[in-house]
DNA sequence: ACATATATTTAGATTTGTCTAAATTATTTA
DNA sequence: TAAATAATTTAGACAAATCTAAATATATGT
């Protein structure tokens, strides 16, 4: 498989998980960042391989050994920016980009022996699950603020809104990735919460609330 | 860069250190299990990008950049295989292949960072020097145990000759990569060796002292 | 120095992954 | 349902990296 083909089958995998059942030509090529027509081209080199089911004009969506392969990269990618966050201290939001050329190496010993060094982590630092050696993916572990019920706890690991004004606000009132964050109360009316960052209460609105991600503690 | 660009340039590197000032066209063919038309296309190339000074007929040597550039790629080979035994656990003559992938990864951050994690070494497990950050190369601290003065002591890293027959002979005499030796007579006679090896006495004749790589202690 | 052998380059083709522009199919709307 | 619009595919081209076969340059031996 070269690099690309795993690419594709990536995006395959992850547009599958934002709930489209089957994934349109076009879809696929504004994930990709590439034209239609290549996509068009790729589906049938995927097809030919047993990775994708595929019909003219009718979409894709990944075989029994895609979903595998699928697995298996997102498996190594993961495992690789727990790496990089845990071991050599960056930053999670840095770790994406460089965690998409590691998770080409092949080798799957490399990949269990650092497995085994990580202690087997069932989460990375966005609070995504990592498919364990033989595929099984737990159910996600974050959720958005507003999603949360009143009481528990979690960790901020991600925002779903990345714009320049949301981090700007993000930075305003102190919050970091990385911050503990706690929910204590839900107003019905606006839909708005009051969490608990550092000591401190914070007054968040139901749109702020419903771009932050969370992952959940003890899990 | 590409991945086979990189390769060029390092191999192009390597057979500089052989002894090689210029070097053919054959002579990289063979090296890189190509055909010498694809080294005439990318030597063509890697010439463009003023890496490597090439004129027709009359072999290709690296320039400054092609030198700066092939001690980077030789100083990330180097740390991953620092990091895969140390870290990981891997034998020294599992990681080469590994390393092979992991060298093109691109970030100066992570390579500074894994620099960091393995307390900047200066050799890596077979006893090659690893370019610092700045591309300065420490001269080479492996030798052949031919070549080793009495009354000195090592490692053994590697061997020259990797034939089954050899490797069998090493084998047969408890003679392992890894294993602390120390030279304690030569005989002038016909060169060969009485040394120590686990508090054995070994006899080793010229042919063998000739194809055991030994890495140096305390540098 | 000339013929022969060896080394190297050129020419033309192939594969992968991409593109643009044109053609085709599917969907929506009036 | 027919026309307009959107989505998708095809056709043909290109760059990177490779190959084979043919041509050309260099080196060697007598």
């Amino acid at each position: 498989m070269t690099h690309s083909e795993e690419n594709y089958i990536k995006a395959i995998f992850h547009l599958g998980f934002e709930g489209l059942e089957v994934i349109s030509t076009n879809a696929l090529a504004e994930r990709m960042e590439t034209k239609p027509s290549s996509v068009t081209d790729m589906l049938k080199r995927l097809s030919e391989k047993g990775l994708v089911h595929y019909k003219k004009y009718q979409g894709a969506s990944l075989t029994d050994l895609g979903i595998k392969t699928a697995l298996s990269i997102v498996r190594k990618h993961r495992l690789w920016e727990v790496f990089l966050v845990e071991k050599l201290d960056f930053n999670w939001d840095e770790v994406h980009e460089i965690a998409e050329q590691l998770e080409h190496i092949k080798s799957e010993k490399l990949i269990d022996k650092l497995d085994e060094l990580l202690n087997y982590p069932k989460l990375d630092p966005h609070g995504d699950p990592i498919p364990d050696k033989n595929g099984e993916l737990m159910e996600a572990h974050k959720q958005l603020l507003s999603q949360m019920p009143i009481n528990t706890s979690g960790i901020c690991v991600g925002v779903k809104d990345s714009s320049a004004a949301f981090l700007r606000f993000l930075d305003k009132n102190n919050i970091a990735l990385g911050n503990k964050i706690k929910i204590v109360e839900k107003e019905e009316f606006d839909n708005s919460v009051r969490v608990l960052i550092d000591h401190r209460q914070l007054h968040l609105s139901q749109q702020i609330a419903a771009n932050l991600y969370i992952k959940k503690i003890n899990m």
